[in-house]
RNA sequence: GGCGACGUGGCCAAGUGGCAAGGCAGGGGCCUGCAAAGCCCUUAUCCCCGGUUCGAAUCCGGGCGUCGCCUCCA
């Protein structure tokens, strides 16, 4: 397995710490709103490398932190005039309920800043005993020139950076590059107890102090997208390195912005859209088909078009599963299909998943991965376009097994293929009036009058009589139903509207 | 200004030295009462110029264009 590592802004062979197990963490969200679907792409491409860790064998930690202290927060407070923690935990909880409704994987730990704050006021010592940092009125700065190494992840040169002129210029610290690890409170802020007077921590520290607390030193894998590079991610390696004496990451994988009109997608750009109002309008399958078509270090265009075409490509998997369903559950066993043909699918089925893990352990190329199911797709609606009157039992197991394994390879990517078909027990009963209108029915039951509709349809059709027949269709495509006739006969599938 | 990434068919996108995956859309055909689903066929001088090589989308140099970071940002 290969991954491109920011910190050597290389592929390299991916080596765990600890044989067998991969330690994790990735920065979460400042909870001061609800994510936008950028903020979303980056959590989903971190949960597609989870998962695929997992399925690879790997014994997975995933870390990630909610930031629920922060000047945004603080603000967002005032202006709504509650607490900043009243604000912090409606977002926490909002940013959960959205994490599931994406179908992504809650991770094993997720820690509060808010609640590691002794072990954040530790590390601001042992940098201070260290001289990597020194105290000024209460606040704590970080030493940047005492760290030679600065700069090293994001190939930055100090010097040509103090050139510039958008560094802030603070009296207080020693070099203009300094940055706060502890802040001392003003009056309404919350705060906590310090040597160095009541205060809240600086943004950096936490994901410093709580990555090492829960996964140790020099873990495998620390994630995030590409504008946390600097000086976020820069500034935690400073802090962790010049702390603890030894490398604070193996990996440092970045993923790519979402855009909007080939323009960064950002809430101070105001060009942003919520995964919750995206959510209201399309699938947690489809938006991450939508989003894994593409390189997770790739920069992404969000577009209603483009959900729109991944919508239609879904909808080709979708009808795959269900067309691999149908068929299997025919009771009618036909001649069988040549022994070479079914060989040949099988043989695909196997190319499938070895071209999938070879896609996704280069670098977890998601876009090639799914090029490899859709190929599978091909291969096997040509083989239920060939062969499907002939199946028999020998037959149906491949199918089945073909079935298994875009379900399964979906999964990795945690795109669920939904059961198409809604249970009968979920029938409107609007049906059983229908079908006494159209076909005389008398019972009661929604599955049975479904059945009545479509056995007098079928009379219809063989009467050349379309008008009723298409009367029966229309009004069952008005409660949800679709029917489609197949070469074994009228199929129905009820999709729930809304 | 500094650092970095990218430019592949109508749209999107994988591919980083050996006949250019895949999705969407379009056209033609098959199946079909119609429809749905699906199948078959069909569309690429890989931004431009020069170089290296038996061979380049892929490597090197130059140019043009786009984006990101350098300030809070996933």
């Amino acid at each position: 397995m290969r991954v491109f590592n920011t910190l050597t802004r290389r592929k390299e062979d991916f080596v765990p710490r600890d044989a067998g197990r991969v330690s994790l963490y990735v920065c979460g969200p400042t909870v001061y709103n609800h994510i936008h679907i950028g903020n979303a792409r980056t959590f989903l491409s971190f949960d597609v490398i989870r998962r695929y860790l997992t399925y690879r064998g790997f014994e997975v930690t995933f870390v990630q932190n909610v930031t629920d202290v922060d000047d945004k927060i603080i603000n967002k407070a005032n202006e709504e005039g509650r607490s900043a923690q009243e604000v912090a935990e409606e977002y926490t909880a909002a940013f959960i309920d959205a994490m599931h409704a994406l179908d992504i994987a809650d991770p094993t730990e997720r820690p509060k800043a808010t609640e590691a704050i002794p072990e954040m006021v530790a590390m601001i010592e042992t940098l201070i005993e260290k001289g990597h940092a020194y105290a000024v009125d209460g606040d704590v700065y970080f030493s940047v020139r005492s760290f030679p190494e600065y700069g090293k992840l994001s190939g930055r040169d100090i010097d040509e950076m103090n050139a510039g002129a958008r560094v802030e210029v603070d009296e207080r610290k020693q070099d203009p590059l300094d940055f706060a690890l502890w802040k001392s409170a003003k009056p309404g802020e919350p705060h906590w107890p310090s040597p160095w007077g009541e205060g809240r921590p600086g943004w950096h520290i936490e994901c410093s102090a709580m990555s090492e607390d829960i996964l140790g030193r020099t873990f495998d894998i620390h994630g995030g997208a590409s504008d946390l590079i600097f000086p976020h991610h820069e500034n935690e390696l400073a802090q962790s390195e010049a702390a603890l004496g030894v490398p604070f990451v193996r990996y440092w994988l970045h993923g790519g912005l979402l855009q909007v009109n080939a323009e960064k997608m950002s809430k101070s750009l105001g060009n942003f859209m919520l995964l919750r109002d995206v959510l209201g309008t399309y699938s947690a399958p489809v938006i991450r088909l939508f989003m894994l078509q593409t390189h997770y270090r790739s920069p992404l265009d969000f577009s209603t078009h483009r959900l729109d075409e991944a919508t239609a490509a879904y909808e080709r998997l979708e009808n795959l599963v269900r067309n691999l369903r149908w068929v299997r559950s025919l009771a009618v066993c036909g001649a069988g299909v040549p022994g070479d043909a079914r060989q040949a699918l099988e043989i695909a089925l196997e190319r499938t998943r070895s071209k999938f893990d070879a896609e996704m352990d280069d670098d977890f190329n998601t876009a090639g991965a799914l090029g490899a199911i859709f190929e599978l797709a091909k291969a096997a609606n040509s083989f239920l376009s060939e062969y499907q009157s002939d199946m028999c039992e020998d037959d149906r197991q491949v199918l089945l097994h073909a079935e298994e394994l875009i379900v399964e390879l979906l999964g990795v990517l945690g795109i669920e293929v939904e059961e198409a078909d809604a249970s009968e027990a979920q029938w409107p009963r609007e049906v059983v009036a229908l079908a006494t209108e159209l076909a005389g029915f008398e019972g009661d039951e929604p599955a049975e009058a479904v059945d009545k509709l479509l056995e007098a349809r079928q009379i219809a059709r063989a009467e050349k009589d379309w008008a009723r027949a298409d009367a029966v269709r229309d009004g069952l495509a008005g409660l949800g139903f679709t029917i489609e006739d197949t070469a074994q006969g009228p199929r129905v599938i009820y999709e729930p509207k809304g």
